[in-house]
DNA sequence: GAGTGGTCTAGACCACATG
DNA sequence: ATGTGGTCTAGACCACTCA
């Protein structure tokens, strides 16, 4: 068999035709017996790939009346998707810097060491960053990893200043999920200096734990960003 | 054919040995062949349900290996259901009451319009609450939604002082799906005083509009909660 | 009534994990 | 070597929508 599944191209396929509006918002696309037989394949195989696309919101379907592209697909997928941990992901077309105020080995702090999984003596990298958006300080990021895993992680220069370029190319580790929780704070003195606002201003405070499979944690991260820099969610029925 | 799909009653069957704790976090399920023979029914059916349950988390699968009982299940999937609209659904167990500062039928600001799609001269209903937890204000929750989808919304007692369960059960509406912003904010004099904290306080602020079906919005709604009730995001890859 | 997606069958071969 | 899940086939009948 062909190393990639059939569904799996015919998937990226429609969604080749959706990006390059080949297939435009509200279009039928065709059904699915049209498409087995295009393809060569069995109807089944083809609900395979449709289902992929309708679980991200690329299509929906209408029984007795077809499948269509998502009259909102291309906006609203932001925070739902691992991806969106780059920090440049939605920010496309923005120009980002990064200032990495520390990179290197540490002996963790316990609550740190709690949330990784590390025994005592395990040290941990830390990688500090503010990253700055069209010239002005947008976000602070302070991540956590186990040094066990990414040992290389304290001296290499990070690819386009992201971690999550970093990790997945060049340490070759496949990120899974994470849990991240959201809430506000007021900036203390540090912060409202690096993010050159007053101390006391309102930030978006975030904490996520990213996980490489099921349950082994990779990374540890507090977030600050300015109001101006909102999270968007999706939320399903 | 039965009403309710067979794949449907193998799925409910399977969540509910979860949740008596037949099953365990961690246990392993019948096989997919096996569940087949014991349900006399096809493989591909049963791989139906299995499916159903990996979206949700419930179950982990390991090729070559057989199909787990997650070990996470029953925490973190807090804000990507829609079901966590009700305020409650997180605080299960905490003792939430509801202050009603407004409610009733509204000439809405034009922001207010735009969101809901209304044209000039159609009215809104507001409904403006403060959330209280173990007697602590924790949150405020304003609503604005078409006066023409929920006219009854403007007198009604809110069933449980919960607008989600009054929209779903009384007006009998389908909530479908929601995008939701999330950023922070310093709380205003008036805010300061319905949440008895200082002016000026970081405050989670959140705009969300949900929608009836794929493109009808039926509320637009500002939050802002005290950080102390932080929100949780689960993000996959 | 013709066409669509929803459900389902009874097989098959494969890649992978574990004993 | 055995058993697991991953992929796939070539059909089938049903419920629904729309002309």
């Amino acid at each position: 068999m062909s190393p990639i599944p059939i569904y799996e191209k015919i998937y990226n396929d429609i969604l080749d035709k959706i990006a390059t509006k080949v297939l435009e918002p509200g279009d039928r696309i065709p059904s699915e017996t049209e498409l087995a037989s295009q393809y060569g394949v069995s109807r089944m195989t083809v609900r395979q790939a449709l289902d992929q696309l309708r679980t991200q919101h690329a299509v929906v379907k209408r029984r007795g009346s077809g499948t269509f592209v998502a009259l909102s697909y291309g906006r609203s997928r932001r925070l739902n998707k691992l991806q969106a941990f780059r920090f440049e992901a939605d920010l496309e077309n923005a120009n980002v810097r990064t200032d990495i105020k520390f990179q290197g080995r540490l002996d963790p702090p316990s609550a740190v060491a709690d949330r990784l999984g590390l025994k005592p003596g395990q040290d941990a990298i830390r990688v500090q960053r503010v990253r700055i958006v069209e010239g002005r300080p947008a976000a602070i990021q302070d991540s956590w990893l186990p040094c066990s895993m990414v040992p290389q992680l304290a001296q290499v220069d990070l690819i386009d200043s992201s971690l999550y370029r970093t990790l997945t190319e060049l340490c070759r580790i496949r990120l899974s999920w994470a849990e991240q929780e959201i809430s506000a704070s007021a900036a203390t003195a540090e912060q409202a200096e690096w993010l050159m606002i007053k101390p006391g201003s309102p930030l978006i405070a975030t904490t996520r734990i990213t996980y490489q499979d099921s349950a082994t944690p990779i990374e540890y991260s507090h977030g600050w960003s300015r109001p101006e820099f909102p999270l968007i969610v999706r939320l399903d029925a």
